[in-house]
DNA sequence: CCGATTATGGAACGATCATTCCAGAGGAGT
DNA sequence: ACTCCTCTGGAATGATCGTTCCATAATCGG
């Protein structure tokens, strides 16, 4: 052990996360990174190794938003009422002005899983703490008889997954004022539960 | 007018479409469209002005995919049976080997929507082809007694397009053997029309 | 058949890209 | 206090980026 750490590797990644969530990969340049964490091109490249890695290490990070909206599905006893509140979650989230942002993970698969299996692969794991989640939402519905019981939870939860993806991209292509057309198909999904 | 042009344009933009759908915007350089039309540079530009214009072209000509998508559905006379081709067609069109391309309206949203007006305004037409389809679709099932009267169409549409937006990206995202979960997740949308 | 005008495509451009290098700085171990 | 070893950050590098230039070719109207 030699000279340690002078940067706060949290913060460090947190501006990293945030500088490819809005701009996504190709659009964020080295210089980009520079700026946004303050430090010096050597120390970026000697802890990161490069880009791709910086972004794998995002990636990684953006997993606690994930975790934080399962555990918020847990804390509701009505599971409807959970998973209306994550789906309004998202859309809320996703919705930030100027632009909207999206979801890291979704943008991800879009732009990355393609080219690299790597970064595939850490969005499947991001897409299965989150489906994993209402999988157990949709379980515990069941259980108090808030859902019916005759139904494949672990398909309905993959229904409702693939509906909070559909959200996700549409908040990043319309306009503001169709914001209230999203809620509408949380109502359309949530009714397709019963 | 002096010489004409030599290249076929509908060749062209094919090409270019293709290059822009399976590798995006940014991973598509103007020596790769170079490769992929065999024109000059020189010519590429004086037809087309920008990478971005020729990218304008690609989605202006992507949407004839969208209204034979709206065709087919108007083709089937059970609205249901035909809502079901739709999305099947979606997930297996998304889906080719070795890479699934996704759908480029969609993959435009997630990349270039926040970054460039005119591609957003291009992707919502896009998006509003196919949408209206469904709704018309959606119509058309009520009036024959298939579909419930008493349900906003306008809002069972809105749902199943996001439903496809929400299949696109995780044909972009899934492992080949996931697929049998987006045939689920069509069924469940379906079912929900009911 | 002859200017006028446009298409062609490869060479050339400056900018920017991701990455590497390196000289100096600074705690850790002895 | 001295010697490692690592961290630091700005300079440097070669590659590639999108775009422009330009000499040549080809077709038009007259």
């Amino acid at each position: 052990m030699a000279r340690p750490r002078e940067f706060d590797e949290e913060h460090v990644l947190e501006a990293v996360m945030e500088r490819f969530w809005t701009a996504g990969f190709e659009r964020t340049s080295a210089q980009d990174l520079v700026d946004a964490t303050g430090l010096g091109r050597g120390s970026l490249y000697a802890a990161y190794a490069s880009k791709e890695g910086l972004f794998e290490q995002a990636l990684l990070r953006y997993r606690k938003r994930a975790r934080a909206h399962v555990d918020k599905l847990d804390a509701e006893p009505s599971a409807i009422k959970a998973l209306r509140i994550l789906m309004t979650d998202v859309v809320d989230a996703d919705l930030p002005r100027p632009h909207p942002r999206g979801c890291l993970a979704t943008n991800s698969a879009i732009e990355m899983a393609a080219h690299n299996p790597r970064i595939a692969e850490l969005v499947r794991e991001n897409f299965g703490i989150l489906r994993r989640g209402i999988e157990g939402t949709m379980r515990r519905g069941q259980a108090t008889g808030e859902l019916s019981s005759n139904r494949d939870a672990a398909a309905l939860a993959m229904f409702v997954f693939t509906a909070i993806q559909g959200l996700r991209v549409m908040a990043r292509a319309l306009k503001a004022d169709d914001r209230q057309s999203l809620f509408s198909v949380i109502e359309q999904t949530l009714l397709a539960l019963r």
